[in-house]
DNA sequence: CCTTAATCGGACAAAACTATCCGATATAGT
DNA sequence: ACTATATCGGATAGTTTTGTCCGATTAAGG
């Protein structure tokens, strides 16, 4: 569904989305023990998701990457999927076609249409807060 | 969603579908010219297909490969994407975690939950045979 | 100023996926 | 039996994704 680079930078953000709360930032690599990842693969993500405005990055002693606290309502699943995937997901054609539109659907094209839809929903309204909640009360977990 | 192989995969059952309707197989280089698809690897997935028993191979003049008529109503696009991709897509975490379950979920278990699914249902209920009809009314297409 | 600790950025390596090529095998028709 | 036409199967090549390495840069603290 997503590609690895950005299943590890959801959880990175969501795991920074737990230090903003806490008014900290994490290192690289305590981000990715906290979400048991490659460490140089997930230096590339932050690097990324820096450059995109998503996070924020701080070089030297004790620097690391960071999320603003007043942030985590605005950021959205889609702003991190779209900076990492781009929108293919719920975009491209189920079957891989170049024109695949309701004018000229593919035989999948309406069996799709509501899954992709959901998808795309759930992705823009669900932010780094809402995953939060279950986080602090210890019901989800970022790694295993 | 899926990979490039499923995609032929799945775009060349449903044209075998349509052939199985008028008692027809098709060679490699037709099915590859009706579905727009790389000839030597739609080979390559054919084969797969074949061996899985969900389409049948025939060699020698006249060969090619085919679905049985009655086979149509069976074969879902589960079976495919299950044969090519896995059941990775419907199954497994959209975070990549190996154990994700109601038990230990991941943040966006829950959030995921209602479009797997979907996903899933959709594949595991839609056969070539539904496919088919809207092919043969002319309103879907497998290239472009 | 110097050391230390962090990210940055580019090159590189490994693995998976996509795609091609070609000889071997099977089979229908003559 | 021979020929033509098809798939089969293994080797190979190209591309993308995943992952690593290391020197350069930045900045805090003594």
């Amino acid at each position: 569904m997503f590609s690895k680079a950005c299943e590890y930078g959801i959880r990175a953000s969501i795991y920074l989305a737990q230090l903003a709360e806490k008014g900290r930032r994490g290192r690289l690599r305590d981000i990715a023990k906290a979400i048991d990842s490659p460490v140089a693969f997930t230096a590339k993500i932050l690097q990324s998701l820096a450059k995109d405005g998503i996070i924020m990055s701080v070089q030297g002693p004790h620097g690391g990457y960071e999320i603003p606290i007043e942030a985590i309502h605005d950021i959205r699943l889609s702003d991190i999927v779209k900076s990492i995937d781009g929108d293919r997901i719920y975009q491209g054609c189920g079957l891989g076609l170049e024109k695949c539109n309701a004018k000229k659907p593919c035989p999948l094209h309406y069996h799709f249409k509501s899954i992709r839809d959901e998808l795309r929903d759930m992705l823009q309204s669900t932010s780094l807060h809402d995953l939060n909640i279950g986080m602090h009360e210890g019901l989800t977990f970022l790694k295993r």
